[in-house]
DNA sequence: TTTTATTTTGATATAATATATCATTGCCGA
DNA sequence: TCGGCAATGATATATTATATCAAAATAAAA
């Protein structure tokens, strides 16, 4: 038993709510962006899935399979850096609600993520309505240094 | 004289004082990419360049110009479209001392760049340092409906 | 159960975005 | 004017992503 079976097994729950279905490949690339335990360009994840498994799949399909789980919140794109991550609320049962701040170290592949406090959430979408404009995103990405990195720094310098 | 003329004096003068040239090249790409009042792919940009130009250049000149105009906050790249925009603050003298929060309209080229509400960011920050991460990004992006859209969409249904 | 749709995947081609590298040009100071 | 450095040109290629049509699998209808 990997370390993802309970998170697909959640993620099965989800699209059965949802009326989709997660087939065979969805989940061995789901599992596959688990697993790695970071954000992996959509090549890596071919390349690993293809290594996974004896039936090699196309370029093409993990793009489709991509677009698939991003439209059901299991994987996010994190579009600064054209990487894939698996959403860190898979398992979770509170529908998602809160949006997704990305925390993307610059100096090495940590990537987090947590909720956007909601009165700065709030207080950005009023800023945004001041200037005509009605948000529809809820992902915010930041880059920075990780602590893990940034304690690394501090010894260098 | 074009409408871009005084913001390329003022890049000019911040050039200057940066010590760093604005050579005639970076001058043409900047004033097309200003002119064009938008976002622009790197490609559509150079072509644009050299539809303007005699002499046209070659593509990999557009990303390192792109690159220098960057550093010097003159031009910002829209992470989420892949295209570049004029900074909308190069005639301003206050250094560029907000943080921009790009207005991208989903339905439309639209973008506008206004300053991110200090609280919220401050509040935004504290949330990733709680996380352990120290933020370096200024940038965000947001997308939704511009004004115009929002009112289109209204009207149809 | 056979047939008919519909969804998913495969296969292939190609577009769009971006970087690597080496050669050439032009500029500026010694 | 020469030598060095910064900028650009030229070319190749890597990386990311989409378009399209065919085949297979799954679900729905008859």
């Amino acid at each position: 038993m990997t370390p993802s079976t309970a998170l697909i097994s959640a993620a099965e729950l989800r699209c059965a709510q949802r009326g989709v279905k997660l087939t065979e490949r969805r989940r061995e690339v789901l599992a596959a962006l688990i697993e790695s335990g970071g954000a992996l360009s959509a090549y890596d994840l071919l390349d690993r899935c293809n290594k996974r498994l004896k039936k090699s799949m196309p370029a093409m399909s993990i793009y489709r399979i991509l677009d698939f789980l991003e439209s059901h919140s299991l994987v996010h794109k994190l579009n600064s850096k054209n990487k894939y991550v698996a959403c860190a609320h898979i398992g979770c049962d509170h529908q998602h609600f809160f949006r997704s701040q990305f925390l993307i170290c610059s100096d090495c592949p940590t990537v987090q993520e947590i909720n956007i406090d909601s009165d700065a959430y709030e207080s950005m979408r009023k800023s945004a309505a001041d200037a005509g404009f009605s948000l529809s995103s809820t992902q915010l990405e930041f880059t920075g240094s990780c602590q893990q990195c940034s304690a690394d720094r501090g010894q260098h310098v």
